[in-house]
DNA sequence: ATCCATTTCGTTCAAATCATCCAATTCAAC
DNA sequence: GTTGAATTGGATGATTTGAACGAAATGGAT
């Protein structure tokens, strides 16, 4: 459901008359598209790109469809508050401010990657650590996980929709991997790097994955793994994964911090990546190629 | 085979008014087919020319066929279309019109749980029964998985915030359940009904599901059964469950396919729901109840 | 063929938006 | 502090939009 927001409607969003707004869309600052009478219509998506790319105050977030930023008006509200805020939210499982702060956050022009790899995995990791000995620190931490992954919706509306002739990434989680949660974020990075992003989530069998990269022709597939399962295993799935992505010319990308500790490391077309900002480095990278001729790694 | 769109339905799709559709078919700015009664009919491809021409946005563009698959051709809001392409789009991976399938069976008058009940477990179910032995099909409702929850989100979104003051809701599914889309769409269901809703999601300790609704003081704690996991332990942490809420004022509600076969039946304080329409019954139910349990805020 | 709920029709009208012009404010350089 | 250019915000009459109304047409169901 994308939403169009008359001139006025805009320039109450932000604070600025409807006089500056309507001067804005004729110097081409600001896309619009037109009624056949001749009004203005500004796409929410466009709103929000200049919102992010002017560094504009948001007066009336509801009138982006953003249904509480925490703190006063305008983003008066610096990053580094709205971080601990997040934490806050994600501690007391208060789901509106958590929403608030993380798009708050990308309004502030912090990317997608930017915010996973920063307040939100920093969030979550204090999260892990506050009540080591308190069973009850696991529910917390089941409620934030639930939490964040509404927020992240709310970024994937924000980031609009691809070209329908965007290239495709599918991935997941292993086979024995539980978690939802940092495979949804690798998708919605992806997404916001360009791709048509299928995500299979937890406990998806390696082996299909590769039927799934080959049936769509995906430019990338991925690969979270966050739970500790046995990494011997692991390494020979993701070796015969690895070799059936490079004969459909798929690259392979892994990512997760129990990497390390299962003794998965780089190899011949398996990109690891440590952080969601160099995933979105590298996929942006990928779409820049030009066609079909990808890099795979010689034998 | 060339579709014909209504005034309303050619409104819809590019955000404006029926009126000023109408209107503009009378000045010629759009060409219409009619009706022997005078009613407009507008051709697919004069609908396309004119967004094109005049720049108009594409708010919803299921309603102009552009993404839908063959089979779904007809009016294009009737409910029983939208349920067979919410199906087509679940299976082949079609977020986009999945989301559009959702929220038009939503803007059509449907409650949540109607569309839960109906036409998201219908095609869920029939997802899961298409190939039973093909390996792949576990791809597929994987990923139907992951697109159901993103237009669940966009759907919780639609709904609005509750009041600061409504009555909470803690819930999620029980220790050994993996399954996070069962407990979300109760919690849902539970915001539309007026809860505050909190979903600790899968895998959750009952007796910290416990200590979670006497802290907030919620009047609802719902489980959301799915795997066939070990009845006779169940059957216990549940009784001891409904035991600690009961002292606590907290209502438990039960529901999932797999209560049955788990030998889980009503009991003194267990009420176990069929359907999500009977949890949103019941849900309303106790939110009319006044003052059965204290309003107020968690500290 | 007939009935009925729903949708669309034509019309009218208040509110919003348009393009344009002009005064007030901001900003940078002197 | 002053000057001049650029940006902003408001005011103007003409045009466009969206919502309301009863009447007519549509699409099913009996």
């Amino acid at each position: 459901m994308e939403k169009l927001l008359t001139t006025t409607e805009f320039a109450e969003a932000i604070g600025a008359s409807e006089s500056s707004v309507r001067r804005w869309t004729n110097t081409g600052v600001i896309r619009t598209a037109k009624t056949a009478g001749g009004h203005r219509r500004i796409p929410l998506p466009e709103a929000i790109r200049f919102v992010r790319e002017s560094g504009s105050a948001i007066v009336r977030p509801e009138l982006l469809g953003v249904h509480s930023l925490p703190g006063a008006a305008g983003k008066a509200l610096g990053s580094p508050v709205l971080e601990e805020s997040l934490f806050d939210a994600l501690c007391n499982g208060n789901a509106r401010s958590a929403n608030g702060c993380v798009t708050g956050l990308f309004l502030n022009g912090l990317s997608v990657a930017e915010i996973c790899d920063g307040p939100l995995q920093t969030a979550m990791k204090r999260i892990g650590e506050l009540w080591p000995d308190d069973p009850r620190a696991i529910l917390v931490e089941h409620r934030a996980t639930i939490i964040c992954l509404q927020a992240l919706g709310m970024l994937r509306q924000m980031i609009g929709q691809p070209a329908d002739d965007a290239p495709i990434a599918v991935g997941g989680a292993p086979q024995g991997d539980p978690y939802l949660l940092p495979s949804t974020i690798a998708g919605i990075v992806l997404a916001e790097a360009g791709f048509r992003e299928m995500n299979f989530g937890p406990d998806t069998p390696l082996d299909l994955l590769a039927t799934a990269a080959r049936e769509t022709r995906a430019k990338i597939a991925w690969l979270a793994v966050k739970a500790e399962t046995d990494g011997a295993k692991l390494r020979v799935k993701v070796n015969a994964l690895a070799e059936q992505l490079a004969a459909s010319g798929t690259l392979l990308v892994l990512g997760g911090g129990a990497l390390a500790s299962l003794g998965i490391r780089p190899s011949n077309g398996v990109h690891i990546m440590q952080k969601m900002s160099e995933l979105s480095a590298f996929a942006r990278g990928a779409v820049a190629l030009p066609g079909s001729s990808l890099p795979t790694a010689p034998p």
